[in-house]
DNA sequence: GCTCCAGTCGAACAATCGTTCAGATAGACT
DNA sequence: AGTCTATCTGAACGATTGTTCGACTGGAGC
């Protein structure tokens, strides 16, 4: 062929513009984004990442993404620094961050972390913490309970006196209930940005 | 005025294509949409809505919505108190956690983290990291390095022998490698899913 | 060497784009 | 009542859209 498959590099550009506008461009522009001189060019392109399952077209013709388009690679190990489509090979599997995370939008909540109290867990201040809503837990898992009115994230254990919120720092005492044990949701991700 | 103000329901309508589409429409859709004759019409109303900061051009002159556009009433959900403000500014102007974490898909790779080397970060084996290619990095960042032909995420740092790449686990000891340090990316973020 | 052929170019095309403007409509105001 | 004023209509406009087609290019593979 006249040229190796950029077609992963040319999609890399295209999420790239969609990140940052929410909104494929024109032929035109996507032409003059890729370095494209003819629009056949980049109608071709476009017939390409549509077959792929990438793109596709509204019922009025204009560009609209797929899911998949947001899909990102995870890899096992991290692939020799090379070509983008030496990457595509070791992808040992693609999923979007939403939904790994979040398979219920509904009754999930995020809630930034407060405080260390759980930072044996490899939970830390400022993290955020993805809950799902919901009154039941088993044992072992991170709630976030109400106690006296406050809201608090740790674990829920039970010993023979009965169920108890054990924080993940030697420093805090666990708590213990005065009466019924209120589960506000229960910690199903964790989220963390480095700045 | 001839109408009662009807910007809140078309922007509903709007707010419904784009979640059905991904995709804003043209103007003559969007006036046959909601029931307008003229596209002068749609003009007005897009200027409206622009002016209202909901929805905005790209530079090649297409529609997008902006952040306030997928604002929902929050009327529905008194939540209790302490719980909702912490939700919202969790991820302040992110719409959703892939762009929260995600800025620059095409240069951004999740990586698999194996082993507990990083512990004491809060770097748990079977966590993803996400990990944005690059080859410069600074002090104290974590960054995926190649050291032999092998990629391992530490913590990068320096003494006077030049640089180190520092596990955040004492049982672990530094890496000083023998040649040039090569840095495969740095992690600028972090993914946790509990089962 | 030679042929393939996916990818790109360049130009021509009708269709659709969003803008503009003058005029009609109808609720809100005095 | 009459006047305002924001909204909508309808038509005309040049600009831009995406499609199409024939020709060119340069690796891959015989």
């Amino acid at each position: 062929m006249g040229n190796p498959n950029r077609d992963n590099e040319y999609l890399g550009k295209l999420q790239d513009y969609f990140s940052q506008y929410r909104s494929l461009p024109s032929y035109a522009v996507i032409g003059e984004m890729l370095g494209m001189a003819s629009k056949s060019a980049v109608s071709a392109l476009v017939k390409r990442l549509t077959l792929a399952g990438y793109i596709e077209m509204t019922p009025d013709r204009r560009l609209a993404p797929t899911k998949r388009f947001f899909e990102r690679e995870l890899a096992d190990f991290p692939v020799p620094a090379g070509l983008p489509a030496a990457a595509n090979d070791a992808m040992s599997d693609a999923l979007t961050v939403d939904e790994y995370l979040i398979p219920r939008p509904s009754t999930t909540v995020l809630v930034r972390v407060k405080g260390d109290s759980m930072i044996e867990a490899g939970i830390h201040d400022g993290d955020i913490a993805v809950v799902e809503k919901r009154h039941a837990a088993n044992l072992g898992d991170k709630v976030i309970a109400i106690v006296d009115g406050e809201y608090t994230l740790k674990t829920l254990a039970k010993d023979k006196l009965g169920f108890l919120l054990q924080p993940e720092n030697a420093e805090y005492a666990p708590i213990r209930p005065r009466e019924g044990l209120e589960i506000y949701g229960v910690m199903v991700g964790l989220i963390r940005k480095y700045r």
